[in-house]
DNA sequence: TTGACATAGCGAATTCGTTCGCTAACCTAG
DNA sequence: CTAGGTTAGCGAACGAATTCGCTATGTCAA
């Protein structure tokens, strides 16, 4: 048990944690009710991949309650940076800022976010040696 | 024929791609030389992987010549687009400057880049309404 | 308590990506 | 021309992810 600590989610898995990160701790009925307008996937489907995500310690979940509630473990900001860091090594080996510019590119952006973007920006010019 | 014009390219068809964007076009000989220190695959499978992208057209390729040459027809800005927008759908719920936040943080970058972006923000930032 | 419905779980089937062995086609030095 | 090495391709096998049917288990109203 308790396989794969680095790789990244899968599709589906994705989709359920997404669910998980906008809904909180939820129960399989509620999960599944996404699931199914989403995909049409049965709810013997979400069950069975709820399983293999906790086995795989994506989630948690509280079984002291009876509909048994389901927790994501992995944060939707500790998937992206994984994510990300795989993009980053698979298409464009490993240089982040071409990805950032790439990003940017395809980003509508309001003010408040591009000047978000200018102060992050200038402290990672301070830190800089 | 002709699969998946929309699908973004598997794992080993990125591994390829990074060849053939870096090395441009070239007979299997040579990739194969990368995939096989990479991942000590054998030939006969980057043989096959590449008729695999060729049925896909990831990759394009000349027959006129004796050892065939492969080329890319999936630029590696492209690929790029395409699967940051997988990722901005897929974790980030389409909010594509959490990407861009996420991936600067974890960079290190050169003062030219930051410059780069900078630059990159001014212009947007002239497109706004 | 028990029948009826909700919940949980198992194992098999399917699909897709990847791998390779083996054969066929090709090329070139002698 | 022909043997020996190189190049191309096919089909089978494998593993991982996803799907579902069916069974088992739990809950609760009557």
């Amino acid at each position: 048990m308790a396989r794969s600590r680095s790789s990244t989610p899968t599709d589906v898995e994705l989709q359920i944690l997404r669910v998980l990160w906008e809904l909180g701790p939820s129960p399989v009925r509620v999960i599944h009710k996404r699931m199914e307008s989403q995909k049409g996937t049965t709810y013997s489907t979400t069950v069975k991949m709820l399983g293999v995500m906790l086995q795989k310690e994506l989630v948690r979940r509280d079984e002291s309650v009876r509909p048994h509630v389901y927790r994501p473990i992995l944060t939707r900001a500790r998937a992206g940076k994984r994510m990300i860091g795989d993009l980053i090594e698979k298409v464009y080996d490993g240089s982040s800022m071409s990805l950032v510019l790439q990003a940017l590119s395809k980003s509508k952006a309001t003010k408040e976010e591009i000047d978000e973007v200018r102060q992050l920006l200038d402290e990672m010019e301070g830190n800089e040696q």
